[in-house]
DNA sequence: AAGGTAGTCAACCGCGGATCG
DNA sequence: TCGATCCGCGGTTGACTACCT
């Protein structure tokens, strides 16, 4: 394809992974959370990857929070109305639904979503019926600037752009009342974009827990982990999906290949 | 049955921001 | 203050599968 790869070292595996390096991620993690930054796992765990393509495969599919399978209606109908709000922010999207990723959401509003919403003659973009989008594209062919896009590509490279806006699409989605055009200071008064902008810490707490492994980062405090007992991490409501995990065997070279097996061990769905 | 096409999703890439010395 | 390093994000790719002809 012509780009260069992530990591310039020779020997560094790319591709699908196999049952026996998520063992070794899994294992290495589980035993480590915190106490390296991500371009030593690699090699600490002995993996021939890079450290981006360890944290890609632990965020995306080897945490144990996640939950697998298609997203209900009610998570559908939440990614759709906080796209309307944020734009392609699939982290901040990811980040209000529990147990999901944002390259699951990404992937599932491209391949469903949109599609869903073309049907219903709603713009995946702008969130407005299409019909109105039209009249746009015709004011703005008439020498009158579309805002609507505008304000989409704005959202989307500023994020602080958020609640201040000077038109934001309304929700859309389950929402037609969609018309309506916003006011200067309008997210302001929206109780989703409050809560959107909430601090981490102020996340409600449906299906949220805390989640030491997770803060597996460079700034972690070494001692402060070598501190935390190590059966801590699974004291906190995902030992149900390691006990299925562990179950499997470590002989059972086909543990997570088949994405259905992990589905039905995590056994959470909305 | 075989080949072509479309759909899905895991994985990769490059960029921007945060952090650190 | 500045440069180096690392991480996280969003866009994109490509392998795999299902469906169609």
């Amino acid at each position: 394809m012509g780009r260069q790869p992530c990591c310039d070292k020779l020997g560094v595996k790319r591709g699908p992974w196999t049952a026996e390096e998520d063992r070794k991620l899994m294992a290495f993690i589980l035993g480590n959370a915190g106490r390296c930054c991500w371009r030593a796992v690699p090699k600490l765990a002995g993996l021939l990857r890079c450290g981006k393509s360890c944290r890609l495969r632990w965020t995306n599919y080897l945490r144990p929070d996640l939950k697998r399978g298609l997203l209900t209606d009610d998570e559908e109908r939440l990614v759709v109305d906080l796209h309307a709000k944020l734009g392609n922010r699939w982290s901040k999207i990811a980040a209000k639904l529990p147990g999901r990723t944002d390259n699951e959401i990404k992937n599932h509003w491209n391949t469903h979503i949109k599609k869903k919403l073309i049907k219903m003659g709603i713009d995946p973009i702008t969130h407005e019926p299409l019909e109105v989008r039209k009249q746009i594209e015709c004011k703005s062919n008439n020498g009158e600037k579309s805002q609507q896009q505008d304000t989409h590509i704005n959202r989307d490279k500023d994020a602080s752009s958020v609640g201040s806006e000077s038109s934001p699409p309304e929700l859309s989605g389950a929402n037609t009342d969609n018309t309506t055009g916003g006011t200067n200071g309008i997210h302001d008064q929206d109780p989703l974009v409050k809560w959107l902008l909430e601090d981490e810490d102020d996340l409600p707490t449906i299906g949220i827990v805390e989640e030491p492994w997770l803060d597996f980062t460079v700034e972690n405090d070494v001692d402060k982990f070598n501190s935390i007992p190590s059966a801590m991490s699974w004291d906190i409501g995902a030992t149900d999906w390691l006990l299925d995990y562990q179950d499997f065997g470590a002989g059972d070279s086909s543990l997570l290949d088949d994405a259905s097996m992990v589905d039905s061990s995590s056994g959470s769905n909305l």
